[in-house]
DNA sequence: CCTTAATTAGACCAATTAGTCTAGCCATAG
DNA sequence: CTATGGCTAGACTAATTGGTCTAATTAAGG
């Protein structure tokens, strides 16, 4: 087994900590004993832990981010078909289930906070909720949905609705009650079905 | 102007702390220095960090919410009007709309990581739920919505969605932003309206 | 091989953390 | 007035926090 290369594992072990336990909670000293790094490697490649888990955002958990919530509109296939499948992609990632959207807790943890990760995380959340206002309008222009559908506010609302189940306490969290809530919402678009 | 009595103000500015920053980013020291009251009289009152917040939980945070939340069904009114009221309440709430549900928030942080809050915390969350699906199940008793709504999946998708948009970043939220989701919640309900 | 720069290593530091402890204050019951 | 018990006061402690610093090691280019 070839050694993963410092940064990466930082990287790698500073997600897992930091998406459990917090931004607050996680301390450098935990991330450095579980990789097994001494201190001054860390401080060599990143400026502090800021700057640590800033880089860990951009580049492990943006990328994750894209790969749960990819909407793209397979071949022929309808918008609501894509939502159901993004969906179910969703239900069965088991630690999406347990522990929630990591993009979202750490929102919730810091975003009233510290103004660089707000900007940060807020950009990132409009920039998958604006990738699903596309999916909407473009069914919309097909005659899948009605004009009165608004695709921005729409997307805003399954964004929102779904952060809110998913970051359940992991005792009240399953993925089959996951997908009691997906239905709901997919109910509401069948609304604005032609 | 009374002085407030030690254990009180301790809560107060242990909930107003808190709120902001969670239960780790929140030293002991800052809430003894705001409160202005020395180490010695907090831990009096309480034995420790953990007990003061979880106090603070119980007597202040616990209350608010069922303000917040109180989903009374008005004479003759519709369940329809209640949530209406309850949504156009929590429109009104500018803490609850910048900061979001403090009830949430502490388990987003907390559920994952310590058993005793999660505990509390999902009761809680459990509790509020029950009430809502309470309310839902009158509707359909009295005829206003049909036999295939689940009181209790469709009670836990209002209150899981409604976490979702007020926990957002402040930065993202506003008022009018909230009041359009709950028009698509209520949209959905009506779904299942005679 | 030798020089140079990148990286590793970890001892060290000041500040902050939650929590302890003892001395004294102060209200009230006798 | 005095004795008692609840409460206040804050100095102190041990552990942990994020961060610095310098020396040693390693890798790469000539």
């Amino acid at each position: 087994m070839k050694k993963q290369p410092t940064r990466e594992k930082l990287l790698d072990i500073t997600f897992d900590e930091v998406y459990i336990h917090g931004y607050t909670a996680t301390s450098v000293d935990t991330i450095l004993k579980k990789a097994g790094i001494p201190k001054g490697s860390m401080y060599h490649h990143f400026k502090g832990k800021k700057e640590l888990v800033l880089a860990m955002v951009q580049e492990r958990l943006f990328p994750k981010m894209e790969l749960f919530f990819d909407f793209e509109k397979k071949e022929g296939a309808t918008v609501t078909d894509a939502l159901r499948s993004t969906f179910a992609g969703v239900s069965r990632n088991k630690p999406l289930i347990i522990y929630g959207c990591p993009l979202y807790r750490l929102m919730v943890e810091l975003s009233p906070v510290d103004e660089t990760f707000d900007t940060v995380l807020s950009t990132k959340a409009m920039q998958i909720q604006d990738n699903l206002a596309l999916l909407l309008q473009k069914g919309i222009e097909d005659g899948e949905f009605n004009e009165t559908l608004s695709s921005k506010d729409f997307a805003a609302y399954i964004q929102e609705s779904t952060w809110g189940v998913l970051s359940l306490s992991p005792s009240l969290s399953s993925s089959s009650h996951f997908i009691k809530h997906s239905k709901f919402i997919l109910e509401t678009l069948a609304i604005y079905k032609n």
